[in-house]
DNA sequence: ATAGGGTTAG
């Protein structure tokens, strides 16, 4: 290293840094330079060091005589995510330091429960940091975290400045403790928006499963052009598109990934295969999965429910044979998909093979998923009174999916008379799924149990279920059409109807 | 002369 490097240059060289044994002999040239004595070097160097080895942070931690409060943010920043930071903390108050602005952010994202957050938060008051916005995004995303979503409400309230950062901090929280209203209407009061916040509000929307949301929301974000889709954005529409069939839109990410020389990764890839899957162009699918340079077992896996749920149970089979001989190891989302290539076809003994497989050859632990296509394949094939059997074995409870598949089965099968209970079951795990309602009222109308249909109804109003009106949309010439069940709003739905009838004529004759 | 918050994962 050259003799006439200046301080400031160490600095820049310190942060070109990729390894650990790099850090080290900068390190090194600090001490036989006599550099360690400067508090600007030594605290660089340590929230530096913290990215390859806190151990190796600590060890500069402790060498340091008289730390002060840019070591000690440095080290307590480093240490959050470990629980260690209030004890720093602690030592730093007694070692008669004054914490600042810059101190409280690391310090509440160390708080391992809801506990030692609001006694943090109270030192925060105390010591008067309350009004600066860092704290309390973190405050409140803290909160949020801890599922004390009333709090993070309050935290946001009393904060004089409530700027981009802040309000998508609650957004998230609202989205996680289930307040989408809440979180929508903090959205739509924001100043301003960036594209973190539109990330916050789609992956919010797509978590809720409300993908007709989310892609509307980006139909917007992209009309309005101030702001650009991030990483984030793009990866939650290409997942709701494929739960929706919003072909041209994931589609025009595709291109819009190849047009920018965007890599397409693995979580792109992966995205993209399990979207054209889901939308029924498994070719596409396939070419994507081909042409990934690397692939890692969710890789894998979306192919291989992709080809499963478009009826290639043999090419399916197949790729798991070669996933088998040189590809990742199978996890337990493998063999989810494995078993929907079983369901298609009922290859019920098959399916009991690869479970015995699952267990003995990967010693992976069946989830309720694996169970729930063990239940709907029984249910399937008629063998109604074994898959209730396994439905009371299984060690996990059953989820209002399992129950489903059981009763689609009974009403398949014409064995109404196992449905009853699994009809209770269902109306007490999902008591407000209109759908399951609508569904075990056709049950009953089928069976003519007129008395049936009255009584669910009963239920409906009593327990005040609405059924959502369905709606979906299509985007012609850039521009986002919503339509409606039975919906006549539209300018030309006179037309469309008329065109749909001729249609229907032709396809009758 | 330094430093801090929100999205991306089940």
């Amino acid at each position: 290293m050259n003799r006439t490097i200046s301080n400031p240059q160490y600095l820049l060289i310190l942060e070109k840094c990729s390894t650990l044994n790099q850090l080290k002999q900068i390190h090194a040239q600090f001490i036989t330079r006599g550099l360690a004595r400067f508090t600007y070097i030594t605290s660089k160097l340590l929230s530096f060091s913290a990215t390859f080895d806190i151990n190796y942070a600590q060890t500069i931690f402790n060498q340091i005589t008289i730390p002060t409060i840019f070591h000690f943010n440095s080290i307590i920043s480093a240490y959050s995510k470990q629980q260690m930071g209030i004890q720093l903390y602690t030592k730093m108050r007694n070692n008669s330091i004054q914490p600042n602005d810059y101190t409280f952010p690391a310090l509440v994202r160390t708080c391992d429960c809801l506990h030692s957050l609001v006694q943090v938060h109270g030192q925060i008051v105390k010591l008067g940091s309350v009004s600066d916005v860092y704290v309390t995004s973190s405050l409140i995303s803290m909160y949020a975290n801890y599922e004390a979503v009333g709090l993070a409400k309050q935290v946001f309230e009393e904060s004089l400045f409530k700027n981009v950062v802040c309000c998508t901090s609650l957004i998230t929280g609202c989205f996680s403790n289930g307040l989408v209203d809440d979180a929508c209407k903090v959205f739509d009061e924001m100043p301003e928006r960036n594209d973190v916040s539109y990330s916050a509000m789609i992956s919010g929307f797509v978590k809720n499963e409300m993908f007709n949301e989310a892609i509307e929301l980006f139909c917007q974000m992209k009309k309005c052009g101030m702001v650009n889709p991030n990483r984030s954005v793009l990866l939650n529409i290409l997942n709701a598109c494929g739960a929706v069939g919003g072909f041209d839109i994931g589609r025009s990410i595709h291109c819009q990934l190849v047009d920018e020389c965007f890599s397409i990764d693995l979580d792109f890839g992966t995205a993209l295969i399990d979207f054209y899957a889901k939308c029924g162009d498994i070719e596409k699918a396939k070419d994507v999965f081909n042409t990934m340079p690397c692939k890692d077992v969710a890789t894998w896996s979306a192919m291989i429910l992709g080809l499963a749920t478009n009826g290639e149970n043999e090419m399916a089979f197949e790729l798991f044979e070669e996933m088998e001989r040189d590809g990742p190891v199978p996890n337990e989302i493998t063999f989810v998909a494995l078993l929907v290539a079983c369901n298609h076809k009922t290859l019920l003994k098959k399916a009991w093979c690869l479970l015995g497989k699952m267990n003995k050859v990967y010693d992976l632990q069946l989830t309720i998923e694996h169970y729930g296509c063990m239940v709907d394949l029984l249910a399937r094939s008629g063998q109604l009174k074994e898959a209730e059997i396994l439905i009371k074995l299984m060690p996990m409870a059953p989820d209002g999916a399992i129950w489903g598949s059981f009763l689609h089965g009974c009403l398949t099968h014409n064995e109404i008379h196992l449905a009853e209970a699994g009809g209770k079951h269902l109306l007490e795990l999902e008591p407000k799924h209109s759908g399951r309602y609508v569904f075990l009222a056709n049950m009953c109308a089928n069976n003519g149990s007129w008395e049936g249909v009255i009584k669910l109804r009963k239920m409906m109003t009593e327990r005040k279920v609405d059924i959502d009106p369905g709606w979906s949309f299509i985007e012609v010439n850039g521009i986002v059409n919503k339509f409606f069940v039975d919906d006549q709003c539209h300018p030309q739905a006179k037309d469309l109807h008329e065109i749909l009838q001729l249609l229907n004529n032709i396809l009758m004759n």
